[in-house]
DNA sequence: ATTTATCTATTAGCGGTGTAATATTAACAC
DNA sequence: GTGTTAATATTACACCGCTAATAGATAAAT
């Protein structure tokens, strides 16, 4: 019967690999990501399409024609995106607690002093923060 | 074609509810973990059924009879979940940065002053830590 | 204008998550 | 021993993520 629950604002492995690239360049064609992943046996080129234009089916891309090429820029800052999966992990799987995510991350990778160090300073802006030179747009 | 890429640890959502069930009460069965469920419209029995015997197939839980009924625990433990989440999030979302998902995460959420002087206190054990009582089994 | 090169669009299939009806099994009641 | 009850097992289906072949469109080359 399948009755919808999605409001899910997940991205799997590929589609946080593409985001990632757009949010970096700010813009990119189906060419630009395959060749910025381009990483061994990387995915062929209709994959990376067809995940792109779901990708603007969910919200996440747009894309405007140039000459003849897509070009395709995030709809969704990386910073919306990264505050929302991680709210819902945090309820998911740490039933709210900042506290044990935070236990679980230092417990997962060894933090490095300097890491340490950034996350105290960040903790000190204390819960109200602007991601340096992201020019958020939402 | 689909040549699997797996080994994701990830839970979708009604495995995580399964799993904090399983891990809450230390062991469970379908009705139990149906009923600690029960908010509004809950899945069926048999929805509860197959996801945990799918999650018996993913080697999270395992299952031994008592009575009439399966009782299920867990086999990997909170902790390993946790870790292993936070760590496949870290890494596709936040280019293996701490610092860059603790600022997402106190951007999420409006961090009380209780929770940042747990999170401080769990930064001075610097990266090595156990979460209190938590026999881990792995 | 026909070919060629280079895009996007369509279509299809597999494994996974979530959903649940239906079938089976087994104990209990009588 | 037949029916009821209460559990699990089987089966099936929808949507999604990922994969990619194939088809279609359009510009450039000649």
């Amino acid at each position: 019967m399948a009755t919808r629950q999605q409001s899910d604002i997940r991205l799997g492995k590929l589609e946080s690999k593409i985001m990632n690239i757009v949010w970096d360049r700010g813009k990119a064609t189906v060419h630009d990501v395959r060749d910025a992943i381009a990483t061994g046996k990387s995915p062929a080129y209709c994959t990376i399409l067809t995940m792109m234009r779901n990708l603007e089916g969910k919200g996440y891309l747009a894309h405007e024609v140039d000459d003849r090429a897509y070009v395709y820029r995030a709809t969704v800052s990386q910073r919306q995106a990264r505050r929302s999966i991680v709210g819902e992990l945090l309820e998911r799987l740490f039933e709210g607690s900042p506290a044990a995510l935070v236990n679980s991350l230092i417990e997962h990778k060894q933090v490095s002093p300097k890491e340490l160090k950034d996350i105290r300073k960040i903790l000190k802006k204390g819960g109200y923060n602007d991601e340096s030179g992201n020019n958020e747009c939402g």
